[in-house]
DNA sequence: GTCTATATAATGATAGAC
DNA sequence: GTCTATCATTATATAGAC
């Protein structure tokens, strides 16, 4: 322990990486208007002049934030068999109070509001889920029928995380996830049926 | 002309009601934290003194709106045979660009992220779209299926108008009419089929 | 590489004049 | 009933020390 010491200091590489998180944590929990570079960096265990030093801006550092949340798309990347199972759990999982995971739904959804937020996310949407959920589904409107997928999907989340709707956090998660993995599916398998 | 101004003159209710609608555009259009006080009065044409002066605070203000904004609920209170068919068309109505119609789910959507608005929607939302539309489903769940309508119809217009997916503006309006109305009209009709 | 201190601008809210 | 002027707070961003 004695070349490594316990707080990391002065290495750009994991201070940089460090504010990133930290800024998808707090983009993701309060928007982009509803957080300050202070805080962000605070969180990270620096000041706030660190996050113009290597992000620039606010601006750029939420471009950034954006294209690491988006980097993971595994939710729609994954086996097409199994997709709609796996958007339906993601509506029904419980998520710990307090410490809300930091998914990019939540980070689309909260900050969306803001017009340059929405420029950047409108494009990194559009790189890194409608085109390749378009271009995974079978059959006619492939692109229609993925846009609409992905507007149910973030109209749950929606309800039921930012705006914290009753009915939907009060239902069955059984039969919840059963009608909700139906509507995916006949999404996903089109009007060929 | 002689006893009525052109200009509004010293009319407290006139005064309120014009900052009242002045800031349903304004946080329909940017949000509760992306529009200020001063902006909103200066829209009624008056000084940022007088929004507090009648409303008390920004935040009570916020509150007269959506109320406003949600007494007209049109929408989800009319003929229920109908219901799906309405939806489905106010989707895919086309908006006039620039001059963004004051909707009350443009309202949700980009003052979701604010900690107290979020709660002053939930709770008006509760009262004036969940309620109605549950007590008027038949079927069981109707609480479930009422939320995850009111998911769909807020996804669509968070991706068409929100983010500005090219996928939805794109589509063709009568088969993405039919589509959704097909969706809304399964959640209508429940698990009775 | 990171800090403290500060410049600059915008916000919500209030006091007091007219 | 409405205004101008101002306070207190907060925000992003930068200059300069170590």
């Amino acid at each position: 322990m004695a070349s490594t010491p316990p707080k990391r200091a002065r290495n750009a590489a994991a201070t940089r990486d460090a504010i990133l998180h930290s800024a998808l944590a707090a983009f993701s929990h309060h928007g982009y208007d509803g957080i300050g570079v202070r805080e962000i960096a605070r969180t990270a265990g620096v000041t706030g002049v660190l996050v113009n030093r290597y992000f620039g801006s606010k601006e750029e550092l939420f471009s950034a934030v954006v294209e690491l949340a988006f980097a993971d798309n595994s939710l729609f990347g994954g086996d097409l068999a199994l997709l709609a199972q796996r958007l339906a759990s993601r509506i029904v999982t419980k998520t710990k109070k307090g410490a809300e995971p930091t998914d990019s739904f939540l980070l689309l959804l909260r900050s969306a509001p803001h017009p340059r937020a929405a420029e950047i996310l409108r494009d990194s949407i559009a790189r890194h889920f409608e085109r390749p959920l378009k271009a995974t589904l079978q059959g006619p409107r492939a692109s229609e029928r993925a846009a609409v997928m992905l507007a149910l999907f973030a109209g749950l989340q929606l309800l039921r995380r930012v705006i914290g709707s009753k009915a939907l956090a009060d239902a069955n998660n059984a039969s919840l996830f059963d009608d909700l993995a139906a509507m995916f599916q006949s999404l996903i398998d089109g009007p060929a049926a």
